[in-house]
DNA sequence: AAGAGCACTTAACCTAGATTAAGAAATTAT
DNA sequence: ATAATTTCTTAATCTAGGTTAAGTGCTCTT
């Protein structure tokens, strides 16, 4: 059974045509690893929804420091959701971090879904609203607690993700030069 | 015309009715500057919108530093949004800055509301993605920025705010302490 | 109007984390 | 396999921003 449709009844419950329905609006595509599936300038068409593998959305400053928004791994949602809404070039790009299968949505066929299943409306919402709260803590925990904290929080948060994306990129994610990351790191070992 | 009638329907348009059911299921409240909405430690009941003056939430680290997490003026919606929707002890406080006129809306009468006006769901989806946008993009640029380009873009964006709002919590809001505020005020202006 | 608290400033000193640079280890491509 | 590229480590040096502390002005009280 599609891992995506899963997903939404975690929140909603779907009948068969309405399964149907979403499947016949969605396409189901393979990247191999650093596969770029939107650029930083680009206007975004897609919601993505990794069913294998991981993607990570990220900004490039002044063409040097790269900054980590978010991992996805199976059965999470990624995008850039400011260019996806707005329809304006957004700053972000999205790539494959490893070999990945994708589920596609796009704006229109998002939009079409809200209309024809409007518990579609409930599911996002609730989606939006979880993803919300998570950004207001990690931003919270950016003012608040030290680089060592916030990989700790990281580290118990997803346990999985620390043996399989660059270390460098955990850095980046919680706000530190690769350098100081791996200081940091041979310091917590330590002890 | 209520303010909050005319915020949703900037986004979905209601019924006369439907305008009469939401003023039903809402209270309107008056404070005055420093009454607490929410405290620490308290499962929030309500969300919040301002008809007029100002309302910030925040948390306190250790007992110690102040985090601001909002600003909330005329035509705002505030609240902690992880323990309105976990039902949980949140760590946010809600707090009057200056005297104010406040909409209350009740978790129960909001879920009650999307039953009985269903495109409430797409309004409040719609709210949360915009806000969801916002923090994503103050996380980049507190990952991005230093702190005099965050003061500049928090000076374009809520030009209103700075005339209004203590220093010390425009500092907090940026991620700087009070002093290290004053010195690099002070060192701008001299531009 | 006198005092008590806050909010702001200034300045000396301190530190978490950045930068630069160079080498070692691990991947990837040929 | 070997070369090329990328990732990770270590170490010296530097700096944005923190801390501490003292002083100045506010704005509430009463």
């Amino acid at each position: 059974m599609e891992l995506i449709i899963q997903n939404i009844e975690k929140i909603v419950s779907l009948s068969e045509q309405e399964k149907e329905l979403i499947l016949s609006k969605i396409e189901i595509r393979k990247y191999k690893a650093k596969t770029v599936l939107l650029n930083d300038g680009e206007v975004s068409k897609y919601s993505y929804f990794v069913n294998s593998g991981i993607l990570r959305s990220f900004n490039i400053n002044d063409n040097i420091a790269e900054h980590v928004l978010h991992f996805a791994c199976e059965g999470w949602w990624i995008g850039d959701m400011y260019s996806l809404l707005s329809q304006k070039p957004g700053n972000l790009f999205i790539e494959v971090n490893e070999e990945a299968e994708v589920v596609l949505l796009s704006k229109e066929n998002q939009e079409e879904l809200y209309l024809r299943i409007p518990k579609l409306e409930r599911f996002f919402r609730i989606l939006t609203e979880n993803s919300l709260v998570a950004h207001q803590e990690r931003l919270m925990d950016n003012l608040s607690l030290s680089a060592e904290e916030r990989f700790e929080k990281f580290c118990s948060k997803y346990p999985t993700l620390i043996q399989r994306v660059p270390q460098k990129q955990i850095a980046s994610y919680i706000g530190v030069t690769p350098e100081f990351f791996s200081k940091m790191k041979a310091k917590m070992l330590k002890k």
